[in-house]
DNA sequence: ACTCCTTCTCTATCAGTGATAGAGGGACTC
DNA sequence: GAGTCCCTCTATCACTGATAGAGAAGGAGT
């Protein structure tokens, strides 16, 4: 099969799925495509556009269609779907959030961006609101995402963790999380909850000036 | 001067500071603190271990006397402002925000949510309420600096970038950042609005579930 | 005084990383 | 057949985080 820039970064999705962005190495890529890594290099200029081409495959597999919204749905309602579907990206591989945050002008995020921002200006919000809006829940969702994936602490770190001291020194933080949890809550209805604050604060600032 | 690991957290953050966290190498530190590179081992379990210290002094400067809240200050107001302060810690050092991101357990930036949090219920913010809008505020400034601190693409990217054509594709992103940008307004400002939204959003949540 | 032990730093080295220079093979054109 | 692109190769670079293990310095105990 012929080594085109397109079966590099499908290759590389895959090594990214099954070893992690640190397991992304030109070599490691190379040799699942029958190659040796310098070949990469005549097919993409560094490895940062090696990154930013799996953040576009990655957003690309969530958004490609990226259908116009039913005229009839509230762009309060829509935006917050918009929002669960870039997590949904995101998440649906190890690292998502880093990947996208390491890329640097990913097209798809740009046509995600023109298709929120004029979705809210076809609704009645202005301009300037529309895009308020949209970078917040961007900038939530990215943020959140990543601390979602954030490895967990090995063993090593957690043997000299004082739970107790910590417990003592933020009560509140340990009471506000075994109480949110209590209720089979899970790690979606945080990111559920979180994004309705800023969804209702997007409500809110738009209908204000309106 | 004798070396220890609060010797070499601070020439690390100097290190930073000149190169950015891509420049903090353990050569290169241990250079700086005239020694050879495996003594930082003796006192550093790792490179992790070094950014998360790293992380913790960033926050620690603009956090290190957390002074309790003036109780007649508006819990909405009073977020806002540690947003802004989380915001200027992130911003003080190149790479703040990534530095942050990659931090495992900062004690210190639990010691921020566990204030926060208690803030915001002395406030009669209920404690799931509270959880969920400081969790909102952190995960939405780290994702908007990272944002900011992302490096501009370099000249070679931008010579076969084609202004005209994104322009086409994306008529409304482009409309929105001339129209923003027009009355002076700057950086600053975004991050401003952007957080009035979600300070917004939580002030609707906990005034309508209190 | 002598030995032991702890604390810290060293040299030497490892496997692995992104990246470049430049040789060369294969196919297609003139 | 000669020339020329396109693509992949070998060889190598400077550099990274990390470990093994030698060794210097100093205090404690006898």
């Amino acid at each position: 099969m012929a080594l085109d820039r397109q079966r590099i970064v499908a290759e590389a999705v895959a090594l990214l799925d099954a070893e992690g962005l640190d397991g992304v190495t030109t070599r490691k890529l190379a040799a699942r495509l029958g190659v040796r890594s310098p070949t990469l290099y005549w097919h993409l200029p560094n490895k940062a556009a090696l990154v930013t081409a799996i953040a576009d495959a990655i957003l690309d597999q969530e958004f490609g269609d990226l259908s116009p919204p039913d005229p009839a749905q509230p762009w309060p309602e829509w935006l917050s779907g918009l929002a669960e579907r870039l997590r949904r990206a995101l998440l649906a591989h190890p690292d998502g959030a880093r990947v996208i945050s390491a890329a640097q002008l990913s097209t798809t995020m740009a046509a995600i961006s023109e298709q929120a921002m004029s979705t809210l200006v076809a609704r009645g919000v202005s301009l300037r609101q529309a895009r308020v809006s949209v970078l917040t829940v961007e900038r939530f969702t990215v943020g959140h995402v990543l601390e979602e994936q954030a490895p967990r602490p090995d063993a090593e770190a957690l043997k000299d963790f004082d739970m107790a001291a910590f417990t003592e020194q933020h009560p509140t933080v340990m009471a506000a999380l075994t109480e949110y949890f209590q209720p089979a809550r899970t790690v979606d209805d945080v990111f559920r909850d979180c994004l309705d604050v800023v969804i209702a604060g997007a409500a809110a600032k738009a209908g204000a000036t309106a």
